[in-house]
RNA sequence: GGCCCCGUUGUGUAGUGGCCUAGCACGCCGCCCUCUCAAGGCGGUAGCGCGGGUUCGAAUCCCGUCGGGGCUACCA
């Protein structure tokens, strides 16, 4: 590379003229139901360049779609964003100038502007019927054509049109796309283009009048002046009669042209599909649900496509933002792999600290009825003290549940897993039971310590026990699980009498004393 | 069928002609530590889809081929 006249591959220009804070972008989703992780990466990408360049990000719901409930569809995608620390400059919510931002508000300005491309004879009404379109669309794919729209309308007489009319048959409008090829440079991958006979004409308003997803997203693209446009390859197909669609639109005074594209490596689900919703784990409840933690969902997300480096993996949203290049994303499908987004979330609760830890945990022991909506001092305490017991053992927060639950759980509502009392409480297991329970119960100083010391001493040099069985059956009759945070400070936690009630309740029964 | 995109261990990736007998992470397996489970430490398993070129030398360049995915609607 130390010849200047070597032929290098021309970069892939990301902002070309405009200086870094003047792009903006857009996360645009249709408000049908929770958002799917395919859409959150979006919207992290989107995000992040928008960040990483100080630019602006907007917040667009495409809800064309009249037969959803865009109501709890618009709520649901805010809450979602909300969670993840997703913010916007522009959008419900927050307003802005480029407004509404719910395209389900914008018919008007969608109904003028196709009025205006088919005044300037960018668009054309098309009175084919569904059926004769078929037909000519099927004898196309068997003669191995483009089985696209072969233009039939194109130029109709005031004659046939009028034949049409009479037959009660109504229009739709069709873009006309240019007869020349249409090349552009992909953000992610490189330079593209599609040859005009593999990209036919299509519909841009319904027969009843409706806009469809092919004229408004350009439309409130250029409105909006969105300037890079970073979504999903199963839009890669579609670019090229959008960027014509830009030219023309501008041609009519509307927008600035096309945007920059970069279009994300699908995310695969199970065998070789994309992710559906029918998948575990496409959902983002599924995560919030989990006790997932934000940061720890974005950052197993961003690296579907993407790495901070080739030697680390977790990272925060803020190194992310500043590490960003949109050229350095890997336009490889990528498999959604749980357990490794498991991990990375993992790493990330132990990024927190315990005080935090404490603090996000409370949600899911109150969903569990194990806290309620006023917390104790001591329960605060309590919780405080046992943070550190798990913040190195735990995956998500839901899982708090499970490991700590028996600190609050009241001794009436107490029950020991019925698998592993059969495992570890059979009669020698009440037995060690019963020896710890004299070991502690004349114990005056209730701490970590003293009951280590006592437990050990009984058990190990008094018994003569392996620890693994000295402490095993203990531990399922104080915390009702073979797995549990460190049984010492358990013990010290859950306080003295609370610990002696368990101990006392697991001890050898009468039937045990008869079989002996 | 047509068009477009993609192709490094099980998964995500690093790698832009020699530093690659291919690095990192997750997973998996084993060992150490250890009151359980984790965490941590150490070690192991497994990969350049295939075939031709170009070159002294190719995971890296070229051609072909195979494979996977996406799109192909009056859905978005």
């Amino acid at each position: 590379m130390t010849d200047a006249t070597e032929a290098v591959e021309a970069p892939r220009d990301v902002l070309g003229d405009l200086a870094p804070d003047q792009v903006r972008l857009r996360f645009a989703p249709s408000p049908t139901g929770s958002l799917h992780v395919g859409n959150v990466r979006s919207a992290l990408f989107n995000w992040v360049f928008a960040r990483h360049f100080g630019g602006t990000l907007v917040l667009r719901i495409e809800d064309t779609d009249e037969a959803r409930n865009t109501e709890a569809g618009v709520t649901s995608v805010v809450e979602s964003l909300r969670w993840l620390g997703i913010d916007w400059d522009e959008g419900p919510e927050v307003g802005g100038p480029c407004g509404p931002y719910l395209q389900s508000e914008r018919f008007d300005t969608y109904t003028q502007i196709a009025d205006a491309l088919r005044a300037a004879g960018k668009a054309y009404d098309c009175y084919c019927s569904q059926d004769e379109l078929e037909e000519r669309r099927e004898i196309a794919r068997q003669e191995g054509r483009t089985a696209g729209y072969d233009g039939h309308c194109r130029a109709l007489g005031e004659e046939q049109v009028a034949a049409y009319r009479a037959e009660g048959r109504k229009p739709v409008l069709r873009f006309r796309m240019p007869d020349s090829p249409i090349v552009f440079t992909d953000l992610v991958r490189a330079e593209i283009t599609f040859l005009p006979e593999h990209v036919p004409d299509y519909v841009l308003v319904r027969a009843n009048g409706h806009p469809l997803y092919t004229l408004v997203n350009p439309v409130d693209d250029a409105l909006m002046q969105i300037t890079h446009v970073l979504r999903g390859e199963d839009l890669l197909s579609s670019t090229p009669r959008q960027i014509a669609l830009y030219d023309a639109l501008l041609s009519i005074g509307v927008g600035r042209g096309a945007p920059r594209f970069g279009h994300l490596p699908m995310v695969m689900g199970e065998g070789n599909k994309r992710l559906s919703k029918r998948d575990k784990g496409s959902g983002l409840a599924e995560y919030i649900e989990r006790g997932f933690l934000p940061e720890g969902v974005l950052n197993y997300l961003a690296l579907l496509g993407w790495g901070i480096a080739d030697d680390r993996d977790v990272f925060t949203m803020a190194e992310m933002i500043e590490a960003f290049d949109i050229r350095r994303v890997n336009p490889n499908a990528a498999r959604f792999d749980m357990k490794k987004c498991e991990a990375i979330n993992a790493s990330h609760v132990r990024l927190l600290s315990v005080d935090d830890l404490a603090k996000r945990v409370i949600p899911y022991l109150q969903a569990a009825d194990l806290l309620g909506e006023e917390i104790t001092p001591h329960e605060r305490e309590t919780l405080t003290a046992a943070a550190p017991l798990i913040h190195e053992r735990m995956t998500t927060l839901a899982e708090a549940v499970d490991m700590i639950g028996f600190l609050f759980v009241t001794d009436d509502a107490f029950v020991v897993d019925p698998d592993d009392a059969a495992k570890l409480l059979d009669p020698a297991g009440r037995d060690v039971v019963l020896a710890a329970y004299d070991a502690v119960s004349g114990l005056d100083v209730w701490d970590t310590p003293s009951i280590e010391a006592a437990l050990r001493a009984c058990l190990i040099d008094g018994l003569g026990l392996k620890p693994r069985n000295a402490f095993g059956p203990v531990r399922v009759a104080l915390t009702g699980r073979r797995i549990s945070p460190p049984l010492f400070e358990s013990m010290e936690l859950l306080g003295k009498e609370r610990s002696l009630t368990r101990l006392a309740a697991s001890t050898p029964t009468t039937a045990d004393t008869a079989r002996a």
